[in-house]
RNA sequence: GCCCCCGUAGCUCAGUUGGAUAGAGCAUCGGAUUUCUAAUCCGAAUGUCGCAGGUUCAAGUCCUGCCGGGGGCGCCA
């Protein structure tokens, strides 16, 4: 169990003891807020005094007299107006840390025993390329997978791709017209995107252009062989761009359903939220009124009798619902999508479905001088920007490690380069607001990906010099020692790991896994920089080695949660 | 007009169900390498937490109003 739970718990049972009528549904122990505090505090008393109408102080003290002693805790204290500071003991330290890493899960509970959880994420449209607009999607979508995961929930991810918008009618128009088949083979959805744009401005001028589109879309949609075979060809040829910077990614779906798969269920769906008296005629359009939920009316069908997006994300929930009975579903996209989601979780609720549904945004990733805009041609493609990352990374390589084969410089860059990308998303809360800058996205120094590989690849090496000098046989009896005050900060802040995996999966959020590691990191850097290992005392040297080992083991998987690799040397 | 987000150091941002003296990184200035990777470490400096009220033992955090920025609001996704 982690260790916050034991002192929770214990907690728990000293305000029970000392007043059996408190609430003590709230009592819990934080980290303390400052060092010279103690270890954890529990600011609890002030809350329960207030409703009991005694002096906190008076409180806090009965909860200390009822605690008595326990294993782990050196000292309890009343501080300021009634805070109970814990110190714990050096050994319960150790021993707790020791325990925490000895299993798969590194002491992450197993909250989610096997329910499953589907995650939506990603989700490009056929015949765009995927630019640094889809990368907040991808990057925190797949941290929150592997977060997840490490829970206990059996997740399944979904790309629920877009491949059967309103947009087919203009590509196939434009594929018809303006294709350039040599072009298609070099670059697919540089081509289709082109094809795309170029018959989409003529939409806009040309009415029977216009007219032409929306026929080509019905007959796609009637069926017709011909624009079927040719759709068939865009996702195939996109879905191979896309697997392509996925596999860069190292990002992977337990299922590639798009749009599509649900079209069958769009019309059975209408009828029922007709049927239902959900669905009214309005303007020739069939709409659900939302007034009850203060939301904006929802269209699930357009005069034309086409179905839009609505009306396809209502039929994915309850396929999903029916299908794989998931304890949530889970969507990450935009912030733009925000009432959307609220109007389809609405009409899914007033459909009988139960199924917790959460929308977790992120703010826009925006350029300093404005938003993207395929018109400005201002977009930048995600390939470009890694690729970019690692050409930086290399630069920093060949300079700081002349001697390295190439293949590896080049490996390291690639695992450098990609990490700094990666980071620079995940490290930030989602639901602000990007401005894209090479300068921030591509940092190598100071809170970023590299900084955390830097800090386990000189373990790795200390690690190594150290078998290279003493052997191995010393390290595997070894026990960790606390004999400095930054071993010390270094074990506590590694016995959080587990509280903060749980708490960025519950809240959706990744950066709080980043800024956990970061500052394991630095503990650990200060640690490195101010004791010597290999000259240290025997005894302590092997202590010191291992709390080296255990910091790498924590950073690996943490790092490992965020999607980022940590090679050996760098 | 209505709805949702945001406003914290020069810049980019953290800040736990309301908790103790509001913290990091970048940039700036000063120091550290005969020693384990200087992509590092140590130190200095930096604030009317947008403004005004309110709630309370305690407000950056909750409530109300205002100002400023972004996004959304019937046939795109």
């Amino acid at each position: 169990m982690m260790v916050s739970e034991i002192l929770s718990g214990w907690m728990k049972e000293a305000f029970v003891k000392a007043l059996p009528d408190a609430d003590i549904s709230r009592v819990t122990v934080q980290e303390a807020a400052n060092p010279a505090f103690g270890d954890y505090q529990c600011n609890e008393a002030m809350g329960i005094a207030k409703g009991l109408r005694k002096p906190p102080r008076d409180v806090a003290a009965s909860v200390i007299a009822a605690a008595g002693a326990h294993p782990l805790v050196a000292s309890l204290e009343i501080a300021g107006p009634g805070f109970i500071n814990i110190r714990l003991k050096d050994d319960g330290l150790i021993e707790s840390l020791e325990k925490m890493v000895c299993g798969e899960r590194m002491g992450v509970p197993d909250d989610g025993a096997g329910q499953c959880v589907v995650i939506d994420y990603s989700s490009p449209n056929i015949a765009k390329p995927m630019h640094i607009g889809h990368i907040r999607s991808t990057i925190i979508g797949n941290a929150l997978d592997r977060l997840y995961r490490r829970l206990g929930y059996r997740v399944i991810a979904d790309n629920h791709i877009g491949d059967w918008g309103t947009q087919f009618g203009i590509i196939i128009m434009g594929y018809r017209h303006f294709a350039d088949q040599e072009a298609l083979q070099r670059a697919p959805v540089e081509e289709l995107e082109r094809i795309y744009v170029k018959s989409y401005e003529k939409t806009r001028e040309d009415e029977a252009w216009m007219e032409q589109c929306r026929a080509e879309l019905v007959k796609l949609q009637a069926g017709d062989p011909d624009n079927l075979a040719l759709w068939e060809k865009f996702i195939e040829l996109s879905l191979g761009e896309f697997d392509r910077v996925y596999r860069r990614l190292g990002v992977s779906f337990d299922l590639i359903r798009g749009e599509s798969y649900y079209r069958d269920k769009l019309a059975g769906l209408l009828e029922r939220l007709e049927h239902e008296g959900l669905a009214v005629e309005s303007e020739g359009a069939r709409v659900v009124m939302l007034e009850e939920e203060g939301l904006p009316l929802c269209i699930v069908r357009k005069r034309d009798g086409g179905f839009n997006y609505a009306t396809s994300d209502i039929a994915t929930v309850l396929s999903r619902e029916d299908e794989f009975s998931p304890a949530c579903i889970i969507y990450v996209t935009d912030e733009r999508q925000q009432l959307h989601f609220k109007q389809v979780f609405s009409i899914c609720r007033k459909l009988g479905c139960e199924t917790p549904l959460m929308h977790v945004w992120f703010g826009l990733m925006r350029l300093p001088e404005g938003t993207f805009s395929t018109r400005q041609g201002n977009v930048i493609k995600l390939e470009a920007l890694l690729d970019e990352a690692e050409a930086r990374a290399l630069k920093i390589v060949k300079e700081s490690s002349p001697d390295m084969p190439e293949a590896q410089q080049r490996e390291v860059a690639r695992a450098v380069g990609l990490g700094a990308v990666k980071y620079a998303d995940l490290s930030q809360n989602p639901q602000t607001m990007i401005t894209f800058t090479w300068e921030k996205a591509l940092a190598l120094d100071g809170n970023s990906a590299p900084y955390l590989q830097y800090a386990c690849a000189r373990i790795c090496s200390v690690r190594e010099k150290y078998v290279q000098q003493f052997g191995e046989a010393g390290l595997q009896a070894a026990g960790i020692m606390i004999t400095h005050p930054a071993e010390r900060e270094l074990v506590l802040q590694l016995l959080r790991y587990p509280d903060i995996v749980r708490r960025a999966a519950l809240l959706y959020k990744p950066s709080v896994l980043a800024d956990g590691l970061y500052a394991i990191a630095q503990k650990y850097s200060t640690f490195y920089q101010n004791v010597p290992f290999l000259k240290a005392d025997s005894g302590v040297r092997e202590s010191r080695i291992r709390l080296c080992a255990v910091t790498a083991q924590i950073l690996q998987d943490g790092l490992a949660l965020l999607g980022i690799e940590t090679p050996e040397r760098i």
